[in-house]
DNA sequence: ATTGATAATTGAATAATATTCGAAAATTAA
DNA sequence: TTAATTTTCGAATATTATTCAATTATCAAT
């Protein structure tokens, strides 16, 4: 077999999908062309980042799904934002956020267990710079993305 | 006019897009019928939720994002679920976790301001039930759904 | 190893959908 | 009120998804 998927899952991860015009046009009862014109101006006027699949997770192997917050030594405190694109650079990482409180960063990881998750850890998340992870198991979703499971 | 933007980011927020299958054959070298195969698979497996769009949600109206900790009371501490599935109807919750560790659950928040987001933890998330709550406020956004922003 | 059942790949034909274009209507600014 | 700009929308065209049928591959059981 050729085993599309994976790389069929990675790329319908951030994109690589379109918005049914022609669905929507009847949905909202106006002229398809119409939306078509309104869809391109929130592209145009970048008001949309990207179209994309959200999965059930645990399907693709990516059931272990956790909350990381971060704490930052003084050094790297001013400038979050080098730690923070790189990180983002990580497939198995869904967000990354600046936060104020008691934490300067949270993340959200997706991976496929716990096992994966510890070397997640030691490999990513641990370095210079990090001073303080907790980590905040997610044993059920409810929500992901806007979108409401089962 | 007709102002039909706000229904159309209300309906791809958490559907009605597609994936482009033509495109993504072009970048694989495949077949597009073969990846049709393949994405109708996922699909019959429920391996896809669904496809949506990822916005820029300071130009939808909806720049100001928290993580939510909350702690649940002991009676409500054992079905988590109720609750849960209650807050996963507001449109302003971007996801809803039941967590280990030091709170019960995880709410992803957007909201336009800080005001709306006072109103949003009287008016929703203040009931009985929930005993305790920390914000965790995003002030940089650098990856969100597996979007890396800019 | 051989068989049979099931799953996956693929090209050709068709169906459905997006896109372009041009004209009209609505909005905005002056 | 006027002129410039934006938005709406039908008709024509271009693209793309989907169906179909045939071939090939995989897997399980003897």
């Amino acid at each position: 077999m050729k085993d599309i998927t994976q790389k069929l899952v990675s790329l319908l991860k951030s994109g690589y999908c379109t918005p049914q015009i022609a669905r929507i046009a009847k949905k909202l009862q106006e002229p398809s062309t119409t939306l078509h014109y309104n869809i391109k101006k929130l592209e145009r006027e970048k008001a949309v980042l990207s179209y994309k699949a959200v999965f059930d997770y645990k399907k693709i192997d990516e059931g272990f799904c956790t909350y990381v917050l971060i704490s930052l030594s003084p050094d790297e405190y001013g400038n979050p934002e080098r730690i923070g694109k790189d990180l983002s650079k990580h497939s198995e990482i869904e967000s990354v956020d600046i936060v104020t409180g008691d934490w300067e960063m949270v993340l959200k990881v997706r991976v496929k267990d716990q096992d994966e998750y510890y070397q997640f850890i030691k490999n990513v998340i641990s370095r210079k710079g990090i001073i303080k992870i907790k980590s905040l198991v997610s044993f059920k979703q409810m929500k992901t993305e806007f979108v409401t499971l089962e």
